[in-house]
DNA sequence: ATGGTCGTAACACGA
């Protein structure tokens, strides 16, 4: 995890909620004191080297959830928890390596698992908002170069369609309500110049119920970060809401 | 050209 990155990106967006992936630190290590100095209520579940998830709030939370039902729980990816009547499921869905090996299977798995969980989540929940590295661009626009991209992992219909279903449980990519162009990442490869060229993928998303997306004022990404010194490779996804 | 960068960890691996 970058504090000093997530510390002054939020001195400047000073937000309500906000949901990390790739922490890559066990508990005793997650740099809890500094974010609570900051005025944040603070949940994590991590692991050494890899994966790891954490949710911040300035609210308090309650019924902390951390781990997805069905799947592998060596791996943290997953933190749910509501606030301010809002369930809030923050998500570090695998990256899948590539088409057709064993960690693309535990990808689709994982959504398989996740689709079931929120099934029964949103029969609880009117406000949910489900929001990530998705590790899927789930269209070409969402592809700087969807030729070279083609069926391979990210971008393969078997995932697009896990990202569909989603979709079909009655939840919008807030990005999408206003927005409707090509040519918008949230993640851009540290090789060949990758970000400065714009060659990249929208993979980072925030999926809401229909009573939030009525809430939603906008959503947008933003790119500052990734171009700071020894940046994340993804950009921070944005939404801000009137509830 | 089946490459390239990054971080952690170890001389490889996952992203």
């Amino acid at each position: 995890m970058r504090l000093p990155h997530v510390q002054e990106w939020l001195a400047e967006n000073p937000v309500d909620v906000l949901c990390l992936q790739e922490t890559k630190l066990v508990d005793e290590k997650f740099p809890a004191l500094a974010l609570q100095e900051l005025g944040y209520h603070v949940w994590y579940t991590g692991q050494k080297t890899y994966n790891g998830v954490a949710l911040l709030s300035r609210l308090e939370g309650v019924d902390p959830v951390y781990d997805l039902p069905g799947v592998d729980a060596a791996q943290k990816r997953f933190l749910a928890v509501t606030i301010n009547g809002v369930r809030v499921v923050n998500v570090y869905i695998p990256n899948g390596s590539s088409v057709g090996s064993d960690k693309y299977d535990y990808k689709l798995q994982w959504l398989e698992a996740l689709q079931e969980f929120l099934a029964d989540e949103l029969t609880r929940h009117d406000k949910l908002a489900l929001l990530g590295d998705y590790n899927i661009a789930p269209d070409d626009r969402d592809v700087h170069d969807p030729a070279a991209w083609a069926d391979g992992v990210l971008v393969s219909e078997p995932e697009r369609a896990a990202f569909g279903k989603l979709q079909q449980l009655g939840l919008s990519d807030a990005f999408r309500v206003g927005n409707d162009e090509a040519g918008w990442f949230s993640w851009w490869d540290y090789r060949q110049g990758a970000f400065r060229r714009n060659m990249g993928l929208r993979i980072d998303h925030i999926l809401v119920t229909d009573a939030l997306r009525g809430a939603l004022q906008n959503c947008h990404i933003d790119k500052t970060p990734r171009a700071w010194e020894r940046p994340s490779d993804h950009a921070p996804v944005i939404a801000e809401f009137s509830l």
